[in-house]
DNA sequence: AAGACGAAAGTGGTTGA
DNA sequence: TCAACAACTTTCGTCTT
């Protein structure tokens, strides 16, 4: 679990929550995904120069990787200009010559599969990563896994958008901000089913295991969806917490759990929302929001407060 | 009329022989 | 590889607000 806190600002562009990930030195907002404060990344010399000649010694090494550009930004591109180094028009031989230059060096850059493979896969991790409001962050470990995928040759017989949409949905798990396998196919061209199938094969292939997703961290964003207040955020999250202490959480999906918290905590606070409504967002059915709060309000005994809370909902006091 | 309820049958995924 | 199984969905009729 990485180490996260809830700040005392809001997020500008939605009023959700913040959270401060002390591993990456951000704020991120819980419900939009926003990073408010990336860390502070340092792009200058790493030491100073008291005069133009020390400055000239020490170069600064090259440009920050990147790793979302397929050879993560590192390697050369030779200028196009029809001209030396001191600036003369270069003779009809050297130009061609240069030409041809240029030409091996494009060619030497994206060559193999696996580079070509890799430029297509990141532009489709960026543009599903974008529909669904993802940082860069998780872009960029989405980038990460699919290229240590495509270094195994586990691409091979599997179509580039289901290995990058799998390895977008592992990014996400990994850093808390859960999309569902649903959300993802939305904007995929590949159905839930295969993206799944890959998934469960990037994480045996690459040793990776991820903990079950928490119920806990769809809160946020549902919440931001019904556009709720932080008070029944953390109702609902209080809630989630007491059924899994209770050990009646497992085996159950995370999003039914997730939906009929925000369903209880609505109810107890005075801001309800109806069952489909909130089935609409978390991607379950009512029916499954019924059996999941019938069974936590039975457990947690909250029975005589949830008939109250109806109560006092008819008097007309908000 | 809309929302909540719950029964019953169907679906897809996991597990264990 | 198959069958058993639990969770979840679909559908639909009924009750409540």
């Amino acid at each position: 679990m990485a180490k996260e806190q809830e700040e005392k600002r809001e997020c500008p562009e939605c009023q959700g929550r913040l959270y401060r990930d002390y591993a990456r030195g951000e704020l991120i907002c819980g419900s939009c995904g926003l990073v408010i404060n990336e860390k502070q990344i340092d792009r200058g010399p790493e030491w100073r120069a008291f005069d133009s000649q020390e400055r000239d010694r020490r170069a600064r090494t090259g440009a920050p990787i990147n790793p979302l550009l397929h050879d993560k930004g590192l390697s050369t591109e030779i200028g196009w200009k029809d001209r030396d180094a001191s600036g003369s028009f270069l003779p009809m031989k050297k130009r061609s010559q240069m030409y041809r230059l240029r030409q091996w060096q494009r060619r030497i850059r994206v060559s193999g599969a696996i580079e070509r493979n890799k430029m297509l896969a990141f532009q489709e991790i960026g543009r599903v990563a974008a529909r669904l409001e993802l940082p860069k962050y998780v872009k960029e470990d989405a980038a990460q896994i699919y290229t240590r995928t495509a270094e195994r040759n586990l691409i091979r017989g599997r179509s580039i958008e289901s290995v990058a949409a799998a390895s977008l949905y592992a990014a996400c798990r990994m850093n808390h901000l859960p999309r569902t396998l649903d959300e993802i196919a939305q904007e995929s061209t590949v159905n839930r089913k295969h993206i799944g199938r890959t998934y469960r094969l990037l994480m045996r292939e690459l040793k990776m295991s991820l903990e079950p997703t928490s119920p806990v961290d769809y809160i946020p964003r549902f919440c931001g969806m019904l556009e709720l207040g932080r008070d029944v955020e953390l109702k609902a999250i209080k809630i989630i917490e007491m059924a899994i202490q209770q050990d009646f959480t497992s085996g159950r999906g995370p999003t039914g759990v997730a939906a009929s918290a925000i369903y209880i905590a609505t109810t107890l606070m005075n801001k309800r929302r109806t069952q489909r409504e909130i089935a609409e967002v978390t991607g379950v059915t009512e029916v499954t929001i019924r059996n999941r709060y019938k069974e936590m309000v039975g457990r947690l005994g909250l029975e005589k407060k949830m008939k109250k809370a109806v109560g006092v909902d008819e008097d007309g006091t908000v």
